[in-house]
DNA sequence: CTGTTAGCGCATTCAC
DNA sequence: GTGAATGCGCTAACAG
């Protein structure tokens, strides 16, 4: 049975009101009085019922990050980062899953957790359009993502289309003319991530007059390592000519430096590859990755800006969503030539 | 002002009860009220408020796996097994940070937050003997990680002197006489897991008559990919000879590649190198990393079974904390040869 | 099958 | 500066 603050209070010889001042801090209280209760506090070993306090108070002063699945450094990266953002203003940032399958919904995590938070930021990748649509719940919910969602949420994302276009303009700046997209899913552009960057690719190529070759987009997964490297393999064995490569995330990217070393092509002098995401490995593979950066930063500005005004909303206000689009640039390393 | 369980059972004309039971499921309800009670929850828009639940019910049927924080990728994988093994038993995981800084302690996170859970993993990286030996909660925790710890906790972690042991000794059975080590804390050993994986290497050398050089033991964090490089261009500027590396994580191999590489080794003809932790992506490295496997979901076997004891336990019942080691395995790829 | 009563542990409100 | 009453939203136990 734990204890309770009345349990506190009765060896204190107190109320338990003047418990819940002295721990809260939020009333002044006699300094013997003080002394009592944290001591009793200290002998019973009585700890906080956090979950009594949220029933109470309806807030949690935690964030929830929700992620498709743990094991993506990408998500790792970014939920460091606002987790530290958070702690400034006290709050706490908690990691949940969701779950990106091809079903794509919230499957592991029931909409009803979300409401363990004071709000949520909820990355969409692997989720169509209908499942958040689907998801309308009174939680503060801004979305992280790519696709494209339903107008009613904020909505933060990289500018995908451009981060793709100057990467695969530089390797044509540089001399690639046939420049392969790994992951890349052919004639999805709008919809989803690798969408997104592809179209930044073709319109790179249409900026530089450099044709396209629908080969040079192979059938690939986008989940790890293994779905890169497997796409260099395949564009070998089928002979399909390529002296660049815009992996569309770093992961992909590394698997597809390690096609390459397999298949004895020298990067960058037989094939330049530039990666996406700018995770913290990517400065140490060999050779460096070149990559573009997701100003991660900015995006998390937003966003939390975004959420703290749904989180602060009054229940008159009428607040229109927005639908920002961060920033990216571009990291030159050593997988790529040097600008001409 | 939410939607509330009375306010769906005044507009069904039913009582409150009788909703939760159409929403739990545990008891029988005639078909027609059941159909009422679900679409006043759909006209209103109810969502169940977890809060309350858990304060009623007194548990969460939540999991919190505690790390030192979220960016390493090693326990974003591990998170990832974990979670997947707790949905087999209709449970969720979340994962919280503590902060692994000098100071070591659960910092950024109150010991009431563990309250918010049916149980805790917690990773103790970062953390001292005291700092734990302070935790004293009601919480169910169990430990993960290396450092010697309190008796009271159950505690799993891999075999971290025996990993280090079988690593060397391959290396030294494939030729390399000079093997150094990178992230090793010199005389450290029993204290944390730079301390134990280097214990495993002064003892593969003794095993096999190989003297030791305390020069390859070069001073080093054990943070990131950097702390790897770093280590490496140390030895080449203090002109260090060495033809083998045990790097003490994968993270830190990452960057021992990378430093190898500036300085124009080449591994593992020059140099051999084998990591510790086998992550994700150190198969795709270049040349494909070889490692030791933490055997994670023997890990997890472990903790969960231990975890789930204290949380069944009895008001009465006396469980003796039990401290287990997992196996670890050698995974050998390109960056070692091939044994005589 | 459905409703009533009561209480999980805390903190707001209002007395004193 | 301290305490008593009350309710946050949900559900176990027991009636009916």
């Amino acid at each position: 049975m734990p204890v309770t603050m009345s349990d506190v209070a009765r060896a204190a010889g107190v109320s338990a009101m003047t418990v819940s001042n002295v721990l809260t801090g939020r009333k002044r209280v006699g300094e013997e009085t003080r002394r009592r209760v944290l001591t009793a506090v200290d002998e019973l070993g009585y700890e906080l019922n956090l979950t009594a306090r949220h029933l109470r108070a309806g807030r949690t002063d935690t964030i929830a990050l929700v992620v498709p699945g743990f094991h993506h450094p990408y998500f790792g990266e970014l939920a460091a980062r606002i987790a530290r953002r958070l702690e400034v203003s006290g709050r706490h940032l908690v990691v949940e899953h969701g779950g990106a399958s091809r079903e794509g919904e919230l499957e592991a995590l029931s909409l009803a957790r979300l409401h363990l938070y004071d709000g949520v930021l909820l990355s969409v990748v692997g989720m169509t359009h209908d499942d958040v649509a689907h998801l309308r719940t009174a939680v503060p919910v801004v979305l992280l993502g790519e696709q494209q969602m339903p107008q009613r949420y904020d909505h933060v994302r990289m500018d995908n289309v451009e981060g793709a276009r100057l990467a695969t303009a530089h390797l044509l700046a540089t001399g690639s003319r046939r420049v392969a997209v790994v992951g890349g899913s052919p004639r999805d552009a709008n919809r989803g991530m690798p969408g997104m960057r592809t179209l930044g690719w073709e319109i790179a190529h249409r900026d530089a007059g450099v044709p396209i070759d629908p080969a040079l987009v192979p059938p690939s997964g986008t989940d790890g390592p293994a779905d890169g490297r497997e796409a260099v393999r395949r564009l070998v064995r089928e002979k399909v000519a390529f002296d660049g490569v815009l992996a569309l995330t770093d992961t992909l990217a590394t698997g597809v430096l390690a096609g390459l070393a397999e298949a004895g092509l020298r990067v960058p002098d037989d094939v330049q590859v530039i990666g996406f995401d700018n995770l913290d490995a990517s400065e140490f593979l060999v050779p460096p990755l070149s990559t573009v950066d997701p100003g991660h930063d900015v995006m998390i500005d937003h966003a939390l800006r975004l959420l703290d005004r749904l989180i602060e909303r009054r229940d008159g206000d009428d607040v229109t969503p927005e639908h920002i689009t961060g920033p990216v640039s571009l990291v030159l390393r050593g997988t790529t030539r040097a600008a001409g």
